[in-house]
DNA sequence: CGCCTCCATTGAGACGTTTCAATCGCGATG
DNA sequence: CATCGCGATTGAAACGTCTCAATGGAGGCG
């Protein structure tokens, strides 16, 4: 059906190992065959066959990307991140969404697998660890985003959530907040515990001020929705004067449930994110927000895979970014 | 470095064949030798290499899917949708981003060539036919989806995004609004002119009323600051009474820097976008739209290319969702 | 004129899988 | 006891590419 590397070489009257040659290593063959292999590749249409390349090579120019979310602006950001840096060195990514479901996060690690990519990027739902030095093993290296390896035995390119969560918590502070409700879920993953460590350090430094912890099921827009219902159906005296949110979707859902209840903000809860995504701003009361460089942490971890990828065992090295204090309208005054 | 079939066979104590027998056909095999390939499998730690499936069946279990905008929550939940039913048919999907540049969208189509994609879906930026009908010599079909396919000559899955434009300027000129300002770009492209042109038509229809062309460079978030800022800066006599943006990220835009500027949504400026996405929802002043559903067309899409790839010469076919309009206080009164 | 170099080209494997025709072994049947 | 039938198993071939050792040929030098 498809033209084929001898049809070329057929074609063009020279050998397979000439056409090869014109692919791969111009500078080997001369201008006078080179031109003719290539008037047979544009006569037969023909396109190398990437499934024999990579058999024949042993790897693939494949990067897989699992995200928990790609609903996420986050993470599509982190992508486009990745997606750019592949691009200079000639790999390509292959994006995948695991929901936050371990199923599917292990059906897509398998794939890869199957797949020989080059390297795998994950933000890991939970202890992925396990599975991810089982590829490491048979040659397939990781490089973890979003959160930091536990046992430093992966490189990873994350935030510094809990001094992130202390810049969110002092902020509300320092405006005079002293009532400090944090939602977010699911409560125990690893980034969004963090957070709340670094607001409880910095509730603790401030005499008379509490910290209360409102768990939710995940961290969508609709989770906020549900925490801001919450808390709004609570007589006035027992509510929060600040809320922090684990992320921009939950503040945005927060946002929207306490307006519709007619609660102001920032004049009677103050609120502030985490990610500082492009709709945080674009919100009407925009979003106070933690900035993660979200594309420059995509551009890092593929860089460092790549530097994995070519120098078999170097040491793991996790890279940790300072997240960034922005305040916006809602936690004015 | 990895085990193969040859590994695997030899330490079972069995052929090649049979090991792939267990693999692909588990009926072929007897218990007692099915039972010891799985063994050896599991102390190997074999995975199968997917490179070498793909030679030698001529096809892989991969669909290309080419997006105009990762950031772009509609293109987000196509992708989804998309996902989930190939899930289904056991195949994957990869997705990539032509950020409405065409050389990156072709870059890609290259790519997907050379993977032997089973078959592309594909929001095209501009004329990609020429391309596509080559790639589907070549064997590998295509669906377009968010958009009609001009000459019929593929199959698509789309919105009736004219009747879209009509229902949301309908709308608005329902609520007593009669300077209208469509705002979006680039202008020429088929889905924002059909927008356009359905708008026009409920203008026409409505004596005394009008309807202002604000092109716009793209489509996201910033266009739509942009655009409001234009807006906000007119003397009030000359500004519109209503706004409907070619999609809901602009209209994001346009909200917020209306609101920088004090001009009150929907009192003084009425407003409305497109797609439905989930932000809009949760936008303070929640925003009208017209819904596309962008869940079922990712999966209806796919369906119809597996359907086409099953059956080789079926005709083209064009499926067309209707929108619904989605009235939020962005518009009340 | 013969030999040596050097560059361009050749062609035979090898990558790991699946398929399929051929073979094997065993119980049943005549 | 020979033969047949049938399910289980085998092993070679093929998919398309790249690499590498080997070959060919032209030109330079002694």
């Amino acid at each position: 059906m498809t033209a084929n590397i001898r049809d070329v070489a057929e074609r063009a009257g020279v050998s397979v190992g000439t056409v090869s040659n014109v692919l791969n290593h111009n500078e080997r063959v001369s201008p006078d065959a080179a031109s003719r292999v290539r008037a047979a590749i544009a006569d037969l249409g023909y396109v190398r066959n990437d499934a024999a390349r990579q058999l024949r090579a042993g790897r693939s120019r494949t990067v897989g990307l699992v995200v928990l979310d790609v609903r996420n602006p986050f993470f599509t950001e982190l992508a486009r991140g990745a997606e750019r840096e592949a691009d200079r060195h000639g790999l390509s990514v292959l994006l995948a969404n695991s929901d936050e479901d371990i199923a599917r996060e292990s059906r897509y690690l398998a794939l890869f697998e199957q797949q020989r990519v080059r390297g795998i990027l994950i933000s890991p739902y939970q202890q992925a660890g396990a599975r991810l030095r089982e590829l490491r093993d048979r040659g397939i290296p990781s490089v973890l985003v979003d959160r930091r390896s536990e046992d430093e035995l992966f490189s990873s390119v994350s935030v510094d959530d809990e001094n992130g969560g202390y810049l969110a918590a002092r902020h509300l502070l320092d405006i005079g907040r002293r009532r400090i409700l944090y939602t977010g879920g699911p409560i125990d993953m690893r980034q969004i515990d963090d957070r709340r460590r670094g607001a409880r350090r910095a509730v603790d430094e401030t005499g008379a001020a509490s910290l209360e912890i409102l768990p939710a099921r995940a961290s969508q827009v609709e989770d906020g929705r549900a925490a801001g219902h919450e808390i709004a159906s609570r007589p006035p005296s027992h509510r929060p004067d600040a809320v922090f949110c684990a992320n921009d979707l939950v503040a945005l859902g927060v946002l929207q449930s306490l307006a519709s209840h007619g609660i102001r903000v920032p004049d009677d809860v103050a609120l502030i994110g985490f990610d500082d995504i492009d709709f945080a701003a674009a919100a009407v009361v925009p979003l106070s927000s933690v900035r993660q460089p979200s594309l420059l942490m995509g551009e890092t971890a593929l860089r460092m895979l790549v530097a994995e990828t070519d120098d078999g065992e170097r040491p793991a090295e996790q890279v940790v970014f300072q997240p960034e204090l922005v305040v916006r309208a809602s936690t004015a005054g």
